[in-house]
DNA sequence: GCTCTAGTTAGCTTGACAGTTAAATAACTG
DNA sequence: CAGTTATTTAACTGTCAAGCTAACTAGAGC
């Protein structure tokens, strides 16, 4: 329970910061190394390690090594734990609706018997 | 472009926070006041309320007022732009991984040229 | 071994944010 | 109007993360 909290807290704490996101929509296109990464941004190069260092440890990118280079690599599936948390809310909250809507048709039913079933606004 | 950026910073650093998360996920199965909201958090009222604020701020619930009461609901909107950014990085992601996969197709159907059309692992 | 390139670690400053208590506002109730 | 309930604002503290510079490690090439 707290871990998979915890495991969210990191991943949404690392979309949260614009770099960090812009870095995932590269990724999302290939790998790519620390420099080229760090290209578009006006910003050191050990700052961007450690933009990558906050996404590695939420597990959102791997990285392996070749030859000086450390290429990263973006993994889906910390991308999908936030979508499914959000889904998850959004779920719930749809059904509610679903049920009121439900609720409403009865009520209308129960006043106009036979009537049709448009029940817009 | 920026004022989009922001918007989905403030999203993601609101849904960062656990406290925040469970606010979510409780309006999400209907409207509720300051007081039955902070119930469930060892939290002071005033810890609540500057949260509340937070996600009033980027638009993930709005607040009406009821007598002395200040009910709580939730929007999806902001939810929805947040997974829309999520959805965008991982379309493209896929689509490499289909252009990969349509290559290697290729690649496969030059060598063995009259074989089948299996090109698994 | 020296040097160039790629990248990380260490140490620092600054600013934002979570949480607190105490006091203020706003609306209802007698 | 005085009191109660619901909620916010103000002011303060402690923590943590972003950014920097400077120094370090790791591998490639001469």
């Amino acid at each position: 329970m707290t871990a998979i909290d915890d495991r969210l807290d990191a991943t949404f704490t690392a979309l949260a910061d614009p770099t960090r996101r812009a870095i995932v929509a590269r990724l999302a296109q290939g790998d790519a190394t620390v420099n080229e990464l760090a290209g578009p941004f006006a910003m050191t190069l050990p700052g961007i390690s450690k933009h990558l260092k906050v996404l590695e440890r939420c597990g959102l990118i791997s990285r392996t090594r070749r030859a000086q280079f450390r290429p990263c690599h973006l993994e889906r599936e910390a991308l999908d734990a936030a979508v499914d948390w959000i889904e998850e809310s959004r779920r719930t909250w749809t059904e509610r609706f679903d049920k009121l809507d439900e609720h409403l048709r009865e009520l209308h039913n129960e006043r106009f018997p036979t009537t049709g079933e448009q029940a817009h606004d």
